[in-house]
Order: C-alpha cells, then sequence, then structure tokens
DNA sequence: ATGCCCTTGCGTCAAGGA
C-alpha cells in the first residue's frame, strides 16, 4: 500500500499535474495540501475521473486539506484537531482506509517571527501532540501525512544559516517535532534514509530548483503498527520540475499488507 | 532589511506563502 503526501499549492490551479502525477505513480492514498479552494469548487469530477474517491475539508482562499483513495471512498473519521474551537483554518483531515488510519496535515507556516502568525503555529503543534498522543491508543497502523512547515534538522536544509531567523527551522517547532516522534511516531524517510540529503520543497525565489537549494518540511510519521510494515520511502523529485509545478514534492511511503 | 516567484479572489492590487 502506496501513501503519499502532496503539498499541491492550489488543488483547481494544479489539477492537470495531479491527475498526471496520480496516473504516473498510483498511490493507494493521496494526503493533499494547500487545496485553496472552497468545498463546492473542490474537483471532484477529475479526481473521480482518475480512479479516486475523495474526503475534503475546504476553504476559500488559503489551506484546505483532502484525502484521496484509489478505488474506493475513505471514511472519514474527524475534520479539525480536537479543541479547535475559534479556529477557523482547514488543516487537518482524518480518514480510514483499507483499515489504514490516515491524517492529511497542513501545520502553519509561522511566519512573521515572533507575533501572533507564530504563536498560532506553536499552539497549533500543541493541538496536533495531543491528539497524535491519543491516537497511539489505537490498534491499527496510522499514517500522520502532511505538510509540518519544520525543517527537522541541519541535515534537512540546504544552508541552516539561510534559515536561522524563519519560523520553519526555530527552537520552538523543531523541538515540538521532536516530541512527536518521542511519543513513539517514526518519520518515515528519515527513518530509510538517515544518512541521505533529501528535500521537499524547493521555493520558486531565487532559482531553488535548479540550485536544488531545498529544503524538508513534508513528513509522514508512522505509529509503531504502520512502521512495523514500512519497506520503501521516497520524495517523487521529478514532479518538482514538471511544468507549472507546486513548489513542493510528492513525498510517500510504501507499507506491505498486514 | 528586502526582493525575488506564485496562487487566489470580483482583482487590475492585496494577502499569504516559506
Amino acid at each position: 500500500m502506496r501513501i503519499a503526501t502532496f503539498n499541491v499549492n492550489g488543488v483547481n490551479g494544479r489539477i492537470d499535474l495531479l491527475i498526471e502525477w496520480l496516473a504516473a505513480t498510483q498511490p493507494d492514498v493521496a494526503c493533499l495540501q494547500e487545496l485553496k479552494s472552497p468545498d463546492d469548487k473542490f474537483p471532484i469530477q477529475a479526481i473521480e475521473k482518475a480512479g479516486y474517491g475523495a474526503a475534503w475539508h475546504g476553504q476559500a482562499r488559503w489551506n484546505g486539506v483532502a484525502i484521496l483513495a484509489r478505488g474506493c471512498e475513505p471514511v472519514e473519521t474527524r475534520r479539525g484537531l480536537p479543541d479547535g474551537a475559534g479556529d477557523s483554518h482547514s488543516r487537518y483531515i482524518e480518514a480510514a482506509i483499507a483499515g489504514v488510519l490516515v491524517g492529511c496535515l497542513y501545520a502553519p507556516n509561522g511566519n512573521p517571527r515572533p507575533g501572533p502568525k507564530f504563536d498560532y503555529k506553536l499552539a497549533w503543534m500543541d493541538r496536533l501532540i495531543a491528539h497524535a498522543g491519543a491516537l497511539l491508543e489505537a490498534d491499527c497502523p496510522i499514517v500522520l501525512a502532511g505538510d509540518y512547515n519544520v525543517i527537522p534538522t541541519d541535515a534537512d536544509v540546504y544552508k541552516p544559516e539561510r534559515w536561522a531567523d524563519d519560523a520553519l527551522f526555530q527552537p520552538e517547532p523543531r523541538e515540538r517535532y521532536r516530541r512527536l516522534l518521542g511519543l513513539g511516531w517514526t518519520d518515515a524517510i528519515r527513518h530509510l534514509h538517515p544518512d541521505d540529503t533529501i528535500y521537499t520543497f524547493w521555493d520558486y525565489w531565487r532559482n531553488a530548483w535548479a540550485r536544488d537549494a531545498g529544503i524538508r518540511i513534508d513528513h509522514l510519521l508512522l505509529n509503531r503498527q504502520a512502521a512495523d510494515r514500512l519497506v520503501a520511502a521516497g520524495v517523487d523529485r521529478e514532479v518538482r520540475g514538471w511544468p507549472h509545478a507546486s513548489d513542493h514534492a510528492p513525498v510517500w511511503v510504501e507499507l506491505r499488507d498486514a
């Protein structure tokens, strides 16, 4: 079972590229972020035509998350993290597919820092940690996939000093990411490729893609039951080089059948 | 310190992204 995560940066503007990627790599589950689409404009017809069922949580202009399932309908189990009173952002959706629970998340960027956006980022991550801890009570494989907007370590950025002042690379969000791992979640890419240089995002600015000036911020975290089945993980780097690409590349894991 | 590039929306610029 292949589970992928892809920040599409606009699901309607990028629908042709999304369909092309689905056809080329045929993930069983695809978590999408930054739909930038209200619910009634989500391109469900094109996605169904490509052979996928979907659950989505959109919002006009910004944010928005969706879970696609190949050949079936994902069974939605949650939209929004717990304790979301007053939080209008569409940043979390969760669904069960073929015995695997999949959480699709889009964590806040947090810039500029300091300020209310950075405070919101940390508070949102605290809610994610609480929910991720509660999920560990379940006795099934779970994957928390998405754009965490956290560069975990110096090894995950082409030039650490360049990002030193950025919200994605601050001690507070990095400590929260480490705390997630400490609960019992496995960073699939780092687990299988401990020494490789792996990026998932390249800025549109400064010719970043051509220079391979990237950062790793899209992650798939696995609970023990999922990690026990992990056989492969990677980044579909070439998608970042396609015409009219998102600034993120898709990331995926392969889990063997139970 | 800032721009760089790109998306969306009732838009001809602003806001957000990272």
